[in-house]
DNA sequence: TTGTACGCGTTATCAG
DNA sequence: CTGATAACGCGTACAA
C-alpha cells in the first residue's frame, strides 16, 4: 500500500525481498538485448554470439543471481517438461520406490517429477489436482482404485463446476502402473505379473503340504488386489496331484498392520483353522505374525505367512516374511519411459514386469507333516 | 511440420490431441468478453455480472472443457500457491505424514505441496530443484543434512552456471522443519523437543536399572541427530543418585534396518556389554531387535532397546518398540502455516513441538536386577 | 553478430 | 454491467 514501486499493478506483495531480476536486467546489465540473452542462457548461441558477449551475459547473470522464471518459460514453451506420479499412499516404501525409478528416468530426459500422495481423508483436499497444481504435461498413477482415477480424470465438472482453480488431469496423457489394463482411457500401461506371484505362491505353499489357505484380501477396490484374488481362485481350482489345497477363508482387511492383526485373529479363530495365510501385503502379513503370536501360534511352525511386495519391513519382522517381490523401482521407470514416449507421439510398448517369490522364514511344512 | 494450423510458431508437439480451449475460446462460446469470462470464472462476478452471462459463461466453459492455463496465471499473478517440501526420504512413514500435515494446512489456504524426495544416489539429480521444477512460492525443508541444504540455497552458481534450466531456492522463503534453529537463512523454524526425548529416554532406562548404555547413532549430518547425541551426553553427564549410567559405546550407522543391525552386533560383541540400546531411529532399532535375536539375547530380557519417530514399524515389530514419538503431522502443518505467515509478510511464531516417549515391549529390567 | 517485434493465456484497470 | 487494453517474462523468426 504505502510502496513508492513503479509498478501499480504489483502482482504479489513481495514485501522485503528483492525483486528478482528478470532477462531484461541480465540483457541491461550485460549490455546486450533480451534475445541474446535468451541464446546465451538456453545454450543455442553457438556461431550466433560472440563467445566475448556470450560469456558478458553469463557473468551478469551469475552477479545478479538470474534465474528464469519458469511460469513464463512454460507459457512460451507449452510445456513444461513435468509428470505427476499418482500414487494411493506412502505409508509403505513402494511407492517411495516407483517414485525413484521414475524420477530417475526422468531426470536422464530432463524431465521432472512431483509426487502426488492422494489424501486418503486427510483434509480437505478432495481433487487430486487441488493441492499438486503443478503446471504439468503427463500423468503417472500407480494402483489407483477406480474412484481415485474418476476424480482424476476431473469426472465432468458437476456440481458447482471450476471453483477448484483448474488443472484437472483431463486431457493430460495418463499412464496407468498396476492397474486394470482395460478399463482406462490411459495412453498406455505397465503391469506386474501379479497373477505370476500369486501362483507362485500357492505352488510354494502346496509343496509345503499346506491343505487350508486363508486369504486376507485387502478392502480396496484396485485392480491389483482383484487379480490376486482371482489368480488365487485359479491356482488352488487347478489340480495338485489329487490333494488340492482349499480356500477355506477370504478376510477383507485394511492395508496395514493394525487392521492384519484384526484379519488373522478372526481368520485363525474360526474352525477349521487354516495352516496358511496368504495376505496382499507385507503390511498386512506383519500384522498376521502378530496376530498368530498372540494367539500362542508359531510361525512357521503352527501356522505359515505370505505377503506382497517385498518392502523393507519384510525383513526387519521376525521371522522375516516370504513374499512376493515387486519390481517398483523398474515399474515407476517403464511408467516414466512410456510416458515420455507418448509425449513423443511415439508408441508406448506396454509392458508387463515379472515378479518373483521370495521364500523366508514365515513359511515352513503344514503342521502335521 | 507437416502441421497445417495457423500456428507456425508451435509451442508443443500436441498431436492427436485437440488444443486446450482457452478463456478467448471460452468467451466467444458465450458471446462474452475475455474479462467477463475470468471475473465468472474467478467468483468475483458478483454484483458485476449479470447472472444469466454468468451461467452462461459457465455452461460454455463446462461444455468446451476448459481449464485455465496455469502458466499464464502464474505469470501473471506473480505467484503459484505452491510449496515445495524437501524430505530427506520416504524409506519410512515419517516424513509422509510430515507431508499429510503440511498438505492438509496448505489445502485451507488454496495452497499446494510438492513433495520433494532428495535423491539419494538415485539418478542424476544433483540439484534437489532439477527434478522438482514446479514453480514455486516459498520451501520447507525438513531434517535436512546441511550440504544438502546448501545445494538447495544455490549455494552460489559455481560450475557451468545455470545451465540446469534454473529455480534454484535461492531467494525464496524458506521454513525449516526440524533442523539447526541458528544456522539456517530461514525464515522461520520449527523445531521438536528432541533433548526432552532423549533425557526422557534415559530416565526411563535408568529407572529400570540400565548402566551400560549403547548409542546408536545416525551417520547422518543433520542437526536432529546431533541433538540426540549431545542431550544423551547431557544427560547421562547430571547426577542420578549416585549410580549413574555411561555410555560405554557409540555406533554410527545408516538409517536403514540392514545397517541398525551391523551396527547393533558390532555394539553388543565388545565387552563391556552394553544392556540398553538407544537408537537414533525405528528403523534402526528393528534392526538392534534382529542383532540382539541373533546373538541368542532376548529383547528385553537381556537388552532393552529404545527407538525414535514412532513409525508403522514400531508396533509391527516383537516385541513393540519403546520409543519418542515425534509429532510429524503437527510439524508439517506448523511448518506450513509458519510459511504461509511469511508469505504474508506476518511475523513466524518459531515454535518447538513437544514429543512423547511410549513405553513398549522392547524396554524392561537391567538384566541381574 | 546483434537487436526488434510478437505472442503464449491470464488477470486487472479503466473507460464505455 | 461490459469490452478493449496492457502487462507479466520468455523464446524465436526476422530484419538490420
Amino acid at each position: 500500500m504505502t510502496s513508492t514501486r513503479r509498478d501499480e499493478d504489483a502482482a504479489q506483495p513481495r514485501d522485503g525481498r528483492p525483486p528478482r531480476p528478470t532477462s531484461r536486467d541480465v540483457a541491461r546489465s550485460a549490455g546486450v538485448s533480451q534475445a541474446t540473452v535468451s541464446l546465451v542462457l538456453g545454450d543455442k548461441w553457438e556461431g550466433r554470439v560472440s563467445p566475448r558477449t556470450a560469456e558478458a551475459v553469463r557473468a551478469a547473470a551469475r552477479t545478479l543471481g538470474y534465474r528464469p522464471n519458469l511460469a513464463a518459460r512454460s507459457l512460451r514453451l507449452g510445456g513444461t517438461r513435468t509428470a505427476l506420479l499418482v500414487v494411493p499412499a506412502l505409508t509403505s516404501d513402494f511407492f517411495a520406490r516407483v517414485h525413484a525409478g521414475a524420477a530417475a528416468v526422468a531426470a536422464e530426459h530432463d524431465f521432472g517429477v512431483v509426487l502426488y500422495p492422494s489424501p486418503e481423508g486427510i483434509g480437505p483436499a478432495p481433487d487430486p489436482f487441488g493441492s499438486a497444481r503443478a503446471a504439468l504435461d503427463g500423468v503417472i498413477a500407480s494402483s489407483m482404485a477406480p474412484e481415485a482415477l474418476a476424480a482424476l480424470r476431473g469426472g465432468g465438472p458437476r456440481g458447482e463446476g471450476l471453483r477448484d482453480g483448474g488443472l484437472r488431469g483431463d486431457g493430460l496423457p495418463l499412464v496407468m502402473l498396476d492397474s486394470d489394463p482395460e478399463g482406462g482411457r490411459a495412453a498406455a500401461t505397465v503391469n506386474l505379473a501379479i497373477a505370476d506371484g500369486m501362483r507362485a505362491t500357492v505352488a510354494h505353499l502346496t509343496a509345503l503340504g499346506h491343505r487350508r489357505i486363508a486369504h486376507l484380501a485387502a478392502a480396496v477396490g484396485s485392480w491389483t488386489f482383484g487379480v490376486r484374488a482371482r489368480a488365487l481362485a485359479e491356482a488352488l481350482g487347478e489340480g495338485h496331484g489329487g490333494e488340492a489345497p482349499v480356500l477355506v477363508r477370504t478376510r477383507p482387511t485394511g492395508l496395514s498392520v493394525t487392521d492384519g492383526l484384526a484379519a488373522a485373529t478372526e481368520a485363525l479363530t474360526r474352525e477349521p483353522r487354516p495352516t496358511a495365510l496368504i495376505c496382499d501385503d507385507d503390511l498386512v502379513a506383519a500384522g498376521a505374525c502378530k496376530a498368530a503370536r498372540r494367539l500362542g501360534l508359531r510361525v512357521p511352525e503352527d501356522v505359515s505367512v505370505t505377503g506382497f511386495d517385498d518392502l523393507a519391513l519384510a525383513t526387519a519382522v521376525e521371522p522375516e516374511l516370504t513374499t512376493v517381490r515387486l519390481p517398483a523401482q523398474e515399474m515407476g521407470a517403464a511408467g516414466m519411459r512410456a510416458l515420455l514416449a507418448v509425449l513423443e507421439g511415439r508408441p508406448a510398448d506396454t509392458a508387463v514386469l515379472p515378479v518373483a517369490l521370495i521364500p523366508r522364514g514365515s513359511t515352513g511344512p503344514a503342521p502335521g507333516r
